[in-house]
DNA sequence: ATGTCGCCTACGAGGCGA
C-alpha cells in the first residue's frame, strides 16, 4: 500500500496535477492539506474518475483537509479530542453557527485534523497551525495544539500499543536545522524555535518514529513561492510522516516527490509518500489485522 | 526587491493568509 501527504494549497487550482499524480505513482491513500474548500466546493468527481473516495473536513477558505483512497475509509474522526480553537470565526451564510464546533473554552475548531482508519492503518491528515511570529497569538496556539496532539496520541498508544497509526502532514515545524537552507535567516523565526522543535520532538518520546527520515530520504518538502526559493533551493522541510512503531514497521520504502515543485501551477509544498508491506500480514499465522 | 500565490468580496482591486 502506498501512503503519501501533500500540502495541496488549493484543491480546486490543483486537482489535475493532484490526481494526475497520484495515478502515476500507484498511489493508494493521499492525506491533504490546505484544500482551501468547503465539502460543496470540492472537486471530488475527478478522484472518483479515477478510482478513488474521499472524505473531507473544511470550513471556509482557509486550511482544510482531506483524505484520498482506493481502499475503504472507514471510522472517520473529524479533529481529535482536546484540539484547540482559535480566534473569532464567525458563523455565516455560509457556515452556520451549528457547523460551528467549538471547543472547551469556546473557540471554533479549525479545519486542521482528520483520520480514518484505511486497511487497519489509522491514517491522520494534519495541518498544524502556522505561528506567524514568535510570541504571536497564533504561536501559541500552535504549541498547545501540537501539545494536545501529543496528549492523545500518548493516551491511543497507552490503550493499543500496536495501533498502526501515521501522522502526517504539514507540520509547520523544521525540526532540525538542515532543514532549512540558512539558519543564519532563521534566527529569531518561528518553524525553528525551541519551542517548536520540542513540540515536534515530543512525539518522539512517545515512540513515533520519521518513517521517511529513518530511510535516509534528503531534501526539502516545501519551498516558498517568493524570490525564487525553487530554483535556488531555498526550501524548508516540514511536511513529516510520524509512525508509530506498528506503522513503522510496515514501512519499506520512502521518498519526496521534488519534480511536483516544477511547472505550471505547483502547489508551495510537494508530496512526501511512504511504502507499506502488508501483504505479509495476510500469509503468516499473526492475527488478522490488516 | 516589499520579488508569489490563492482565496474572499463583489465586479475592481484591496485585504488576508502563508
Amino acid at each position: 500500500m502506498r501512503v503519501a501527504t501533500w500540502n495541496v494549497n488549493s484543491i480546486r487550482s490543483r486537482v489535475g496535477r493532484v490526481v494526475d499524480w497520484m495515478v502515476r505513482e500507484d498511489v493508494d491513500v493521499l492525506a491533504m492539506q490546505e484544500i482551501k474548500c468547503k465539502p460543496e466546493q470540492f472537486p471530488l468527481q475527478q478522484f472518483e474518475d479515477a478510482g478513488y473516495e474521499v472524505e473531507l473536513h473544511g470550513l471556509n477558505q482557509w486550511n482544510g483537509v482531506a483524505i484520498a483512497s482506493r481502499l475503504p475509509i472507514e471510522n472517520v474522526s473529524v479533529g481529535f479530542p482536546g484540539v484547540p480553537g482559535f480566534g473569532t470565526v464567525k458563523a455565516t451564510a455560509a457556515v452556520p453557527a451549528s457547523a460551528v464546533v467549538v471547543d472547551d473554552a469556546g473557540l471554533p475548531v479549525e479545519a486542521r485534523a482528520l483520520g480514518a482508519t484505511i486497511n487497519g492503518v489509522e491514517v491522520w491528515s494534519l495541518y498544524v497551525p502556522n505561528g506567524r511570529e514568535v510570541g504571536d497569538p497564533h504561536y501559541s496556539y500552535k504549541l498547545e495544539w501540537l501539545a494536545r496532539l501529543a496528549d492523545v496520541t500518548r493516551r491511543r498508544l497507552a490503550d493499543q500499543p500496536d495501533l498502526a497509526i501515521a501522522l502526517m502532514g504539514d507540520w509547520n515545524v523544521a525540526p532540525r536545522d538542515e532543514d532549512v537552507w540558512d539558519m543564519a535567516l532563521f534566527v529569531n523565526s518561528t518553524h525553528v524555535s525551541p519551542p517548536e522543535r520540542d513540540a515536534f520532538n515530543a512525539f518522539f518520546t512517545l515512540g513515533l518514529r520519521d518513517v521517511v527520515r529513518d530511510l535516509d530520504v534528503p531534501g526539502y518538502t516545501y519551498w516558498d513561492y517568493k524570490q525564487l526559493r525553487f530554483p535556488r533551493n531555498e526550501g524548508m522541510r516540514i511536511d513529516f510522516i510520524l509512525g508509530s512503531p506498528a506503522f513503522a514497521d510496515l514501512v519499506t520504502a520512502a521518498s519526496i516527490h521534488r519534480n511536483e515543485r516544477k511547472g505550471e501551477g505547483p502547489s508551495d509544498h510537494v508530496p512526501v509518500l511512504v511504502d507499506l508491506e502488508l501483504d505479509s500480514a495476510l500469509d503468516d499465522d499473526r492475527p488478522m489485522i490488516f
